[in-house]
DNA sequence: ATCCTACTTGACGTTAACGTAAGGGGTATC
DNA sequence: GATACCCCTTACGTTAACGTCAAGTAGGAT
């Protein structure tokens, strides 16, 4: 007996509604099992929401984390369809290395402007 | 004279549709001059589009780009505000740390599920 | 004069990712 | 047996960020 979730349970779990979730089986996201209409969750679905969850707050498409998925599956197959993934996988590394770049710089402005603020109140002050 | 350009121009450069630059005019992230109908942008609108480009890669909305260039340009009055400022830049550098995190996650992933997949492609070929 | 090109203003269309409301089933608790 | 939850499906509504015409203007080149 392997442990099994809810709807709810993964809602409260990971903040975010039952809508979301039946979403992301309707996009092929996630394929819990059925307990008469109730949804029944594996620890497989919960992994996957959450990788779901993480590609999304990085600007994934669901569409495309479904790909993925898919991807990570099939992949075990085809010499032609590992050499399409490692090229997927090699455009995803320099969007996400683009997006890290981004990150430094931004934070970097940040705390250069947060500093230009602290010193003008500090100013203000005196 | 400083420098000006033409819509098309920024289009080029950036890599996006005039469509989009009207579009980011409308919601007041732009303030091109105009010679007679036609747009002219400065200096200053060009780096606007870029921080707003950079942002958007970043998940930032269109209306919160807007919120943080009012804030950059209004916040040198009053103290209140700068520490209001100063307290949604926290709140956003929060997020980007956590955006960070997720993206080495993901590179680490990728680069290993990639390593697995070279090393069955040459078992392949044994 | 006309043609080309770049630009303009509407205004309606589209897509993703859900929100939300309506109507209903199953169970356990008071 | 009514109340209270939790779950379900169906289906229409919503928002952001543009795409996509249509119809018109303005300036040079031929």
């Amino acid at each position: 007996m392997t442990k099994t979730y809810t709807i709810s349970e993964l809602g409260r779990e990971f903040s975010v509604t039952a809508r979301t979730i039946r979403y992301y089986e309707d996009q092929g996201l996630l394929n819990p099992d059925r307990n008469g209409l109730n949804r029944v969750f594996s620890g497989r679905d919960r992994v996957r929401l959450k990788l779901a969850l993480r590609a999304k707050r990085l600007g994934f498409s669901l569409g495309e984390i479904r790909e993925l998925f898919e991807l990570y599956d099939v992949s075990r197959n085809e010499q032609h369809q590992l050499e399409i993934f490692l090229a997927k996988l090699d455009r995803r590394r320099v969007i996400l290395e683009q997006q890290r770049e981004d990150i430094e710089v931004m934070l970097n402005e940040i705390q250069f402007f947060a500093e230009q603020c602290r010193r003008f109140l500090h100013e203000q002050q005196a």
